[in-house]
DNA sequence: CATGAATTGTAGCCATGGCTACGGATCGTA
DNA sequence: TACGATCCGTAGCCATGGCTACAATTCATG
């Protein structure tokens, strides 16, 4: 039996919540990297307010991944696969944050709500977003 | 140690997933009882496109906390609570949605998008969102 | 250069959300 | 009524993302 090929709508959320998993890592050591030189596992624990040890189980899946490279006690580097990635959901998370404000919506607010929103809008609603904030500026 | 209070913007996404799929569900048994009449197990299996296992647990669940109601064998309803849930929801997926379309989504995409998107507006946002599609219609 | 603080890793627990496999319940219809 | 199809519950597996507790490493600084 088997329903395999289940289709989009409602996504296996366990695949998904993983994709949206190492988004946010590859980008929140992308930002940090980018801001004070190097991201270390503590980093990763303050910025998403989590234990160490959450932080670098999570680093060692991505490393398998190929997303991140790291040595033990070291500091934690994308891999190209990692910045590639990196790089998009930073754009994707820069129109949905620009776009939350130009609606409206005060900075603080769009800040935290951009972070959820970004993992579920589609290319062609991103696009839409686009469009808006090329139209109103 | 231990850092109890970790504050919101990375909030324990863990706690925030059980409400989601909490969300998720009571509005789903909602819409199919305002739809056929009665909401089985199945019924959301098929809805939510995910095996009967998962569902019957997590009815189990959202019994426990008084959200929903059923007996074994019978079909699901909603507890004054679950029910209250449920229209929130709706109404917050609603607006979401028309959102989307009055920036130029096409229904499908929107329907799809305005899902994985409700659980993450804040009351700020949704609070812009309803002022732009008084303002655009 | 040694020692202690801070960081990181490891072991092992829990809850959640996927699944298959199998057995019990319900219900229409022969 | 009884029989087969469909539906549902239970057992038990896996992965993920939380955690605490403890061990190991690194690195400043005395």
């Amino acid at each position: 039996m088997a329903d395999k090929n289940r289709s989009i709508p409602h996504q296996r959320t366990r695949d998904h919540h993983a994709v949206e998993t190492a988004e946010d890592y590859v980008e929140a050591v992308y930002e940090i990297i980018n801001g004070k030189g190097e991201c270390r596992v503590k980093d990763l624990a303050d910025h998403f307010d989590v234990s160490h040890v959450t932080v670098s189980r999570i680093v060692g899946r991505l490393k398998k991944k190929d997303l991140l490279s790291t040595q033990p006690y070291r500091p934690i580097a994308l891999t190209a696969q990692g910045e590639k990635l990196a790089r998009e959901s930073k754009k994707r998370h820069d129109i949905v944050l620009k776009f939350l404000l130009s609606i409206g919506v005060d900075s603080k607010t769009a800040e935290i709500d951009s972070e959820g929103i970004e993992h579920h809008v589609s290319s062609k609603t991103l696009s839409a977003m686009k469009r808006f904030i090329k139209e109103n500026s």
